[in-house]
DNA sequence: ACAGTAATCAATAGATTACTTGATTACTGC
DNA sequence: GCAGTAATCAAGTAATCTATTGATTACTGT
């Protein structure tokens, strides 16, 4: 019967599938995924970062080893791991963007949290590339030096949320500031833009983050050195 | 403590992309997605195509609901299910995208099932419209005259698979055929192009199926009237 | 060689999920 | 109203998944 053939086939076909929808079935394993797509990272501090046990973590990340999501390298006691593909990041994308657009309890989940995200006039990539060509504007990457080093914006400054305070003197008052931070969801830019503000400064927040600039293929660097975004 | 109140705002916000994510966990589900793809269809008719049982199917819809993935109507005895947004679509395709980057496996799974694909010379969406445009080319749709209906590129002809044998009296043998179906794994239009070419016709297949050429935004039309490619 | 740390492995308990079976509800046509 | 069919519900079992714990491996620096 060639239809059983076929059966098996497909059976097979959508398993394999189903192993990539598996991986995303876990909400720490979609964290975990956010984080990768900032730059490369260990167990130990995605661990930390997630307030997971390192046993629990390391198993989470061979679930994601085992889809073929990530990839890992050791140097010395480390074990490195990154996404293993830009596609895996397009997924996650993919999930939350489907959840935006279906889950009521989202909007009303991040209203709560953030409140009126609008007061902080946020701005879009495309208008943050016009903005920086036509106006003198400091785009500030304000996650850790690590990520900001794994990968950034052309141009930005690196002033992570918790320096920020410290180093405000070196921001002058006349300038216009542009924060951004690890994605919509993350509220490193809120604070930067609420901290600015307070200091009087005129700060807005980029709507997307650094994973979302990456895909769209607009310009960045890597590494420490801080070029113009032209 | 601030770090508290936001640790359960991310659980809650991963809590909820994992919701999407579960629903993409299991292989029927990811079937069913791909079924509902091509437009609306009962309860009865997703468990006969999938071979499952009715009561198992019935509950993996309402997980899909649940995670509004999918929509239903209900009509006289019969509860049409509908994908709920096209977004859903497109998490289906980044589903198989990954998985067709990353798994080895798939690769030889699908060279395992259909041999040499490349012997059906495959034409690119854009090929194809360039081709009907350029070229009297008549493009056949494989699929149930339901799915057709539902919605279907625009000029294609209906010739479900099943009656190609029948109705080749119908096709001229001086023309040039592009045959399509649900979709690069789907095997209608290979079985088609074979039937076709057996029969003396020239003949090649779409490589993308309906669900791709909608979701990139080329001419389509529903019902039963057949339009003209252009 | 030894102590110390990052990461993995192995075993387990608890929770969640998938599918089956049989009963029930909702609707149609007679 | 009654028979027949589509779909859902409810309960139970088997399988799978998640996180924990404690042990083990791999590597570094002394």
């Amino acid at each position: 019967m060639p239809s059983d053939a076929h059966r098996t086939f497909k059976d097979r076909l959508y398993g394999l599938f189903a192993r990539i929808g598996k991986t995303l079935a876990s909400p720490h394993r979609l964290e975990i995924l956010e984080l990768l797509a900032q730059g490369e990272r260990t167990v130990e501090s995605l661990a930390r970062e997630l307030g997971l046990s390192l046993a629990n973590t390391s198993q989470h990340l061979q679930a994601l080893r085992q889809a073929a999501l990530v990839e890992s390298r050791k140097e010395g006691l480390y074990v490195y791991y990154r996404l293993a593909d830009p596609a895996v990041s397009d997924l996650c994308r993919s999930v939350r963007t489907v959840a935006e657009h279906r889950l009521a309890e989202l909007d009303r989940l991040v209203r709560d949290h953030f409140g009126d995200r609008a007061a902080a006039e946020p701005v879009s990539m495309d208008e943050l590339l016009t903005l920086a060509r036509s106006r003198d504007v400091i785009v500030l990457d304000t996650r850790p030096a690590s990520e900001y080093a794994a990968g950034h914006i052309a141009g930005a400054l690196s002033v992570p949320i918790d320096d920020l305070q410290r180093r405000l003197r070196q921001l002058p008052r006349d300038r216009e500031y542009v924060a951004y931070c690890r994605g919509p969801y993350c509220v490193y830019a809120d604070r930067a833009v609420e901290i600015l503000r307070a200091k009087g400064r005129r700060a807005r927040r980029l709507l997307e983050g650094f994973p979302e600039w990456k895909a769209a293929g607009l310009p960045m660097h890597t590494g420490l050195e801080q070029g113009v975004l032209r």
